[in-house]
DNA sequence: AATGAATGAGGATTCATTCAT
DNA sequence: GATGAATGAATCCTCATTCAT
């Protein structure tokens, strides 16, 4: 991809945490990479895919954090447990934002909502799947769309209220939900 | 307040549901509203002014939509089950994309994000007292923010996601939550 | 209209004839007309429309110099000469040149060649009915239709190479031709 | 010269017809031809000499065109006729439209204005050559001048309104002046 | 001969805001 | 209470051009 690219993407997500998609101009993006305004569009023609490359290096970066955490070796219920506090993001403010502004941009934006509506499905394909192989009893469906809703408003509390919510309490939480879980009768 | 004023604020909330931040210039308001840029100005001499009109609305709406379905009299259980129903949001659309864009933008702005944190702070005590009141040997602060953070999460999969995760879908992960919640030994 | 609407349209102008349309940037015209950027844009929402404003003037122009020259006194031979003299616009570069440049940019704009269409329709059209009522024996539309690119043909010659075709020298050639059209056995 | 050469200069003559002088850009012209803008700026240096690589293409057409049709054997009556068919260029509208364009940048650039000068003035000699010799008792220079203005004339109206003058309409007058030119007493 | 990165100026347009009416 | 003119900064984007490969 080059240098300079990787850059640029990483500086498109410093100007969206900072300051969410107002301040992600080209202009500041530019400035923010050390780089001239031609450049930035130079390599993001448009300032969609500009963004659209700030959210595929927090998704990158999400899931090398996933990868770190679980290995196909686990038991599934460790691995549903790592994977719940994995998703509340609450050690990487960057991906946590970045998600949450994607989230309110895709309830006004088509083309960004079918992009959620994709990695979402995946999301809670993945969490169902884990379920089902951890406790087969359950109704995976309904547990896993009530386990990513919650997780989902836990890092929506951890980045925006971390003095309400930390990011450790809300991991005892999400800890506790997926205990409970495969708990039950 | 006078009649254009109203028809002037929810025009915010058009432009602001529609096309999220971005879209609600005051210019756009203005055309919505049918009234001339400076009557906008008039009323609302600053953007920021006009924005916090639009968030007040919203919380009027809902808080209408909350006193409709609760009243004192109920047993505090039905309360908290119809707290939780209401708080999705799951039929006004205007109000939960609303409240997404606010917290996304409390996420990057700090004002923003302190009037966020007074309002959470004040949903999250209210929804202690009623599980106190309901189940007494709860733990009613991790259960309120569980509570809150999957209401939330729902809320969100709702605006964004009507297709993966239903109105009615959503509200009956939320009332199973509540009950297996007053359930517990 | 305004005080400063009339400059604003009299600059465009003044930059169309100066450097075509490449030289009539809003820019451009702000600082001929003497006002900010903004104010030209709250004239001309757009940038056609501020052509197109500026093809308009011209227009008026060139009608006030025709109803100057004609009047529906004059003998029907004596008004053609005169209409084919103005037609010329040998006296005003300004009028000929944006005409000009109005028939090149309908070569390559669906829009500008309508109105240009209806334009030249109705003034081959006056012409028909004057030679009609100069000389009734004529084939009045193959007359008026040769007789019009003619005029065109003078026009582009004068502002375009005065040095060839000077614009007196024009006006006798028109006359010339207009006299033996009407001597046409 | 170089087969890519050729495919470059099409293209530019293709963007200039099709968009004008706005249209021309050295990207839309990489484009158009499928190669790389480098590409095209390795061939053309600069953008002048991207648009004079156009003109040379479309004039190089039309003499080719021209020199199907005449013939020195030919009687300078027929060649007269066949040279004011030919300057309608009813039949491509690539090279038609290529010349207006130029014209129209000839009243407000100076250096295409001295080239069309050059050309026109050697068009004016040859259509003066050719009358001379075929009727020498007229003036042969005014009856160039209004020849050529009558075929730019023509010419323009068939580029920009085919409606209301056709090709072949236009050819139909262009000859019956010519004829009507030589039989003058 | 051809590519693509990089530049910086300039394009039109939208914006929130001020002010006089 | 309402209007519209005016401002100037900021928006994204396109442009022609240079340079290293």
């Amino acid at each position: 991809m080059g240098e300079s690219y990787e850059r640029m993407a990483d500086a498109v997500l410093r100007a969206l945490v900072a300051d969410g998609f107002e301040g992600a101009s080209v202009r500041r993006v530019a400035a923010l990479a050390g780089v001239s305004i031609g450049a930035v569009q130079h390599h993001f023609p448009t300032k969609d895919a500009m963004l659209g490359a700030a959210m595929d290096l927090a998704a990158d970066r999400f899931r090398a954090r996933l990868a770190e955490r679980i290995s196909p070796d686990m038991p599934a219920a460790e691995q549903l447990a790592e994977l719940a506090a994995a998703l509340i993001s609450a050690d990487d403010r960057d991906v946590s934002v970045t998600w949450l502004l994607r989230l309110a941009r895709a309830a006004v934006d088509e083309p960004t909502a079918a992009r959620h509506r994709a990695d979402w499905l995946a999301v809670e394909d993945l969490l169902r799947r884990t379920i089902a192989a951890a406790a087969p009893a359950l109704d995976d469906r309904a547990a896993a769309v009530e386990l990513l809703a919650l997780l989902d408003g836990l890092a929506c509390s951890v980045a925006v209220e971390p003095g309400r919510v930390s990011g450790a309490y809300a991991e005892s939480i999400a800890r506790s939900h997926v205990a409970r879980l495969l708990a039950r009768p």
